[in-house]
DNA sequence: TCTTTAGTTCGGTTAGTTCCGAACTTAATG
DNA sequence: CATTAAGTTCGGAACTAACCGAACTAAAGA
């Protein structure tokens, strides 16, 4: 039935809650892509999905698709062997921090949009609170260029090992 | 009816639609905030925000109520008048940033634990992965650090002006 | 060809969110 | 004391999210 660890379970829950909040995954989801990232490289069958899981064939198929759809996870499969073998995309932590910088920049765009605003139409506002205003923009650049420069460092790293 | 331009209309429902995302707040509750964020330091009153948001009394109520417990939102009163001026709580970007420093903190957590677990039963996977993680940890102690220059920035910078 | 394996698709149920209207409260005002 | 002003509280309607079971498909194996 349960097919691991209590302590591989513990962590799948506390790493698909983190997931469900901060990517926007459904439950099911999140617990799928967490149990794939405490996973050996080797992946697992859609059958060990759904006996960790403990969930529905529908349910653990709708949301592998999603997941395979948005690339958090891939899946490769053996020669004479029907069943695909699941695992997360290797590049996972790359392209999250592509998904940050994406948004990132949006909220850089959007308090330009406040800080402009409140400049023109809020004055006195501006003049007591624009400050803080900046900072944070400064801050939000500092992010962005440390993301981008993560980034940098991965794609050097994945070229030595392919 | 309708009390503001469609300027500010149209940036309430963009800033509102990324604290919805991003903050978990429900719709209602992010289209107040963001309303508040491009406002005057003096405030608005409950009516204002009903025939701006043209939701009823009962979900500005509700939303308003959830929005001051949390801080994002205060008010404040005018010796006899017995309405009160609901403004964005004037270090609200200062408290965003204390959020985001929490929920870094548990990032970091959270990556320690996934990078040890894969150690342990996946030293495999952890041997060819393993450096991309570490580095996503560095980069999130360098956000974490951010987060927290920042914040000291901040605090200087009001005690200058009270 | 019949069965098994490895999933997919569809319709429906349950759970939860978001908002509303109506009735209520509390304090001031005429 | 009745009325108005400024909200609050409660019950429920409408909608959405998340998941499930049953029936289905497509390919491989006996």
């Amino acid at each position: 039935m349960d097919c691991c660890s209590p302590e591989k379970r513990k962590l799948i829950e506390e790493i698909g809650l983190h997931f469900e909040k901060n990517h926007q995954l459904a439950p099911l989801a999140a617990r799928i892509y967490a149990m794939m990232i405490l996973s050996p490289a080797d992946g697992h069958t859609f059958d060990e999905i759904l006996s960790t899981t403990q969930a529905s064939k529908s349910s653990v198929s709708t949301q592998l698709n999603l997941l395979l759809q948005i690339k958090k996870v891939e899946y490769f499969t053996k020669s004479g062997d029907r069943k695909r073998y699941f695992r997360a995309n290797k590049m996972y932590l790359k392209s999250t921090l592509q998904e940050y910088l994406e948004s990132i920049s949006k909220e850089i765009q959007l308090i330009e949009k406040i800080v402009d605003f409140n400049s023109k139409y809020n004055k006195e506002k501006f003049e007591s609170n624009g400050q803080i205003a900046l900072l944070f923009k400064d801050y939000l650049k500092c992010q962005k260029e440390n993301i981008k420069n993560t980034i940098k460092k991965m794609s050097t790293i994945k070229n030595i090992n392919s």
